[in-house]
DNA sequence: ATAGTGACTTTAC
DNA sequence: GGTAAAGCCACTA
């Protein structure tokens, strides 16, 4: 029969991606963002276990978000500012404020509602 | 294996 | 307070 059927790393498709660990690990990661907090993109690649790979966790996000319960809209860019593009950045704001989080011109406080892994 | 791309981050002006 | 450029990682073609 066929032997060959797993590429190691890399993902070949979206299935084969939602079993690549790196990818588990990021939903992982961002699924364990509390309500009414928010995580950078590099903040949630470091929880992850990789390190300086916020590009990829954006990537994640955009390709994933379809269904299943990530809280996606919790992750913005390092300084609080919501880098979703399109349309989907208007849901983002919306998504945050109906958990209490304000967001201000395209933006959130990040000493206010940055979430600490540490407390929880 | 090389080049292009992106929902990033940091530094510099 | 902004914008610009370089550095980063991992994916895609």
């Amino acid at each position: 029969m066929s032997p060959r059927p797993a590429p190691k790393g890399r993902a070949v498709s979206e299935a084969e991606a939602l079993q690549d660990a790196r990818v588990q690990r990021i939903l992982a990661t961002v699924d364990s963002i509390p309500p009414g907090r928010v995580a950078s993109y590099g903040q949630v690649a470091e929880e992850a276990g990789l390190p300086r790979a916020a590009r990829f966790v954006g990537t994640v996000l955009r390709r994933f978000v379809a269904d299943r319960g990530v809280p996606w809209h919790r992750v913005l860019g390092s300084d609080g500012t919501i880098r979703v593009t399109g349309g989907t950045a208007r849901d983002q704001a919306k998504l945050l404020r109906e958990e209490g989080v304000t967001v201000r011109k395209g933006r959130v406080r990040m000493a206010d509602s940055g979430w600490r892994p540490e407390e929880d």
